[in-house]
DNA sequence: TGACATACCTCGGTTATCTAGGTATACTAT
DNA sequence: ATAGTATACCTAGATAACCGAGGTATGTCA
């Protein structure tokens, strides 16, 4: 009975990208900052994000570029692009729909009773 | 570009279970009330509900029992259990949960913002 | 110099869901 | 009669998403 692990199946790229719309970031602060602002709900991995983010960058929802941190370590900054934004508006849409069926369900309050 | 089939990764169980704590109902009644509750958003498949409900049935949040249909057809129905009632509480709990952060942090909202 | 945190990456396995088949019964129209 | 469609159940194999566990490299601190 593992937890909400599953859950998190179909929402990570509406994830990603709504920390992107907010500004660039590399990866490894996407982690940190999913985790923090989720309360530690869920745990985004690198072994599921770093694929996903070199997904994005495929499909040009995302652009990518290279800056040095203050302490001299490189980082690969990460730009959500106008398509980017198109794609993150549906996804966003889709969410919206589907938890609210889920919701309506659940409390049994959904359209069409038996 | 699927639509929400893999939103619905995790939350078919809860969806389930929770249709079951509305009262008694066989397979293929779950998966036309799910479509129809749900105005067509998911559409949960033969093949994915019916080893659910078995597995379900093995770790005893259900029982079955078979029974004829005034037009003579058997149907098998499930009924859920107290097991399964606790189940459905804490699937319940965890969707809301999960629900609420994603929302979060999708609106901008979330806890520990930069 | 060794340990740890940061920062990136990928391969292989697990798990969830779906596709596509199968069986069987009842109804409906020809 | 019989062919087609809807109902009702089932399963094996493919597909896709996510994760575990490994790897590399640099910077900090004791």
């Amino acid at each position: 009975m593992k937890p909400d692990k599953s859950l998190l199946s179909g929402s990570t790229t509406l994830l990603i990208l709504s920390l992107l719309s907010g500004g660039d970031m590399y990866g490894y602060e996407m982690i940190s900052q999913l985790e923090a602002r989720s309360d530690h709900t869920f745990t985004l991995k690198e072994g599921t994000l770093y694929p996903i983010l070199h997904g994005l960058e495929n499909e040009k929802a995302v652009t990518s570029y290279e800056k040095e941190a203050p302490s001299g370590r490189k980082r690969k900054y990460y730009h959500i692009t106008r398509k980017g934004l198109r794609l993150l508006d549906e996804k966003k849409a889709e969410w919206q729909v589907f938890s609210q069926k889920v919701n309506a369900i659940v409390t049994g309050t959904a359209g069409a009773m038996a």
